[in-house]
DNA sequence: ACGGCTAGCGCAAACGTTTTCGCAACCAGT
DNA sequence: ACTGGTTGCGAAAACGTTTGCGCTAGCCGT
């Protein structure tokens, strides 16, 4: 910047004025400035300016796994989203490790991001936000909430088990076995609540055995799912939920020769992008990806405006994409 | 700082040096230190020492669409590299165009980044990554190179794209088409080349017509394989030479009411995750896109540590994955 | 007793911006 | 001719680090 204002005989902080318009500059002197600009390839040094200016006008990610489509996608709308607001975005990845978390976020911490966007993973727990909160930092948490006086935004968890559920009932069957999450998460609690009251909803009884924790990951649920078909009266219907799950699950399937939905039925949590293509035309549950990643960054940006807003949680509502994998002829209409 | 060096009754250049450990400094005094640290809860502010230091520890990562499962890997081994030599990534999407591009670098110059990994697109051209390499940021390509003085990651396209069509054609298909990639793209013109290559192997003719362009995107994709589908003497089978051109493939095939591989065969660059789980089974040329990813990095570290390196091409060898949407039975040995 | 060496530390100048304060020049209104 | 306002600009102090330079105190060898 000193060269061009020495080129442009004016000032650095004329310079600085005229690039930021920040204060009056007649159109001759603007000219000669931006001429010294072009001449001498100057490019603004925004490390500069963020430790003068206090904001870095960059929002960090934390999330486990972008490998994950649902988090590829929700990462995506979000750099888009912030893209168009002048932010840029610094991607850390904390592979559902609490250890990782912590690393990640201190680096973000340190880099002093005007905002955090955060699936926060199960042991974390509420402290590890702290630090950036007290930098003042704007958190949101995606996917599920970990520290409740944080914004969040989550989907209609609950009612998305539900539906599946009741659906899956209402197609005959009376043993539903279910992969649960990893323990400890928001979303886990209420996709097992929705499973419940979708039970209730079809007056079938809750059998803990139906139950089998996944761990939100493949192998894991292809374990979790060999065991519930191990049982002594075993399901006639899965219920995963979660992409990777969903998978884990349909490996242990063929694993024991059984197909879907003919030997058994199977209704999961998460799209896929491809569905069309895939051998089991998998009934789900949608989640609005992109939307989530808007929402964040929407509340995110709110709150860098008015940090005094009280914590607010916006839930998005899931989209049930009804395809054959639960048994049912394509095209009835799934239960409501 | 000022605060841990006042708490601690020391200088801050003390401070500084037991936290970098940058000179000798008693254990007393750096327990001493290390209380304030732990009392004030203070994080160092990276961007002020980046200021200093002129170098962010960042690296950036410029690419079309993460949403391509192929980039989303990439991105994800990029990541896990970089993380592990201490430095972060930052993340412009410039969905293959040449001014998003333009702008995301220059983002990324300002931000200062050390590195930048990119995948270029079509007509950027070399110009856009110079201003950055006069920062003496270290740039390298993937997938593509548009810069033949920078460095670069790519695979062995031609070989793919040959031995597939190779394949093909001793699956007995003498018409092959093929849905091109985005013109002006090295990669684009490799997997041309190997496809005319694997046919001269083949004793095949060069048919011009056979040619689609499904500029590395699925609608376009869809309409360029409707066009060859509509020909007067039509392909038997086809190459889609990337994986976003495939799902179009398949979706004009399943418009015009054939399947894989009974009515056509199909084969294709770039595997899918769950191909597993497809319908028809794809036979692909599946990419290293983790080892992309990962030389990435170290090509990135190599020139940081030693700028006056010669500009290398590292190219990786890709896998076949033969299943039987070739048309061949599924244990049958590809060609080599 | 004195020079030299070492260990332990602090001062202050950068790094490249932004921004406050204030100066000079000009114009208009009396 | 003087006040008062406006326009156009520059000087310099920050922002939070890193780091070259140098100072002091203690110790050893002579």
């Amino acid at each position: 910047m000193r060269d061009v204002a020495a080129l442009a005989g004016v000032s650095v902080s004329t310079v600085s004025h005229v690039l930021n318009d920040t204060r009056a500059v007649p159109e001759e002197t603007r000219a000669r400035v931006a001429g010294a600009v072009a001449a001498t390839g100057y490019t603004p040094n925004s490390v500069a300016r963020s430790l003068k200016r206090a904001e870095t006008r960059t929002i960090g990610i934390a999330i486990g796994d972008i490998t994950n489509p649902h988090f590829t996608a929700v990462v995506d709308a979000i750099e888009a989203a912030a893209r168009a607001e002048g932010y840029t975005v610094v991607l850390v990845g904390i592979s559902e490790s609490a250890e990782r978390e912590r690393e990640g976020l201190t680096a973000l911490a340190g880099r002093r991001v005007d905002g955090l966007i955060v699936a926060p993973s199960a042991d974390g727990g509420p402290a590890a936000l702290e630090r950036l909160r007290r930098q003042q930092a704007a958190i949101v948490q995606i996917d599920r909430v970990a520290n409740p006086s944080c914004d969040a935004v989550v989907v209609a968890n609950e009612c998305g088990a539900r539906r599946l559920v009741r659906h899956l009932a209402a197609c005959g069957h009376r043993r539903i076995g279910m992969l649960t999450g990893l323990p400890g998460l928001s979303s886990t609690r209420e996709r097992i609540a929705g499973y419940r009251t979708g039970l209730r909803d079809a007056g079938l009884p809750y059998d803990e055995n139906l139950l089998a924790c996944g761990e939100y990951s493949a192998e894991p649920a292809r374990q979790a799912a060999a065991r519930l078909l191990a049982e002594a009266d075993p399901p006639t219907a899965l219920f995963a939920s979660n992409n990777l799950m969903t998978l884990g699950a349909l490996q242990a399937l063929a694993e024991h020769g059984l197909t879907v939905p003919d030997d058994i039925a199977l209704a999961a949590f998460d799209d896929f992008a491809w569905s069309d293509l895939f051998k089991p035309h998998l009934t789900t549950v949608a989640q609005p990806c992109r939307e989530i990643g808007q929402a964040a960054v929407r509340l995110l940006l709110e709150r860098l405006a008015d940090p005094d807003l009280p914590p607010r949680l916006v839930r998005l509502p899931v989209e049930l994409r009804h395809r054959n994998s639960c048994g049912c002829a394509a095209g009835a209409p799934p239960i409501a």
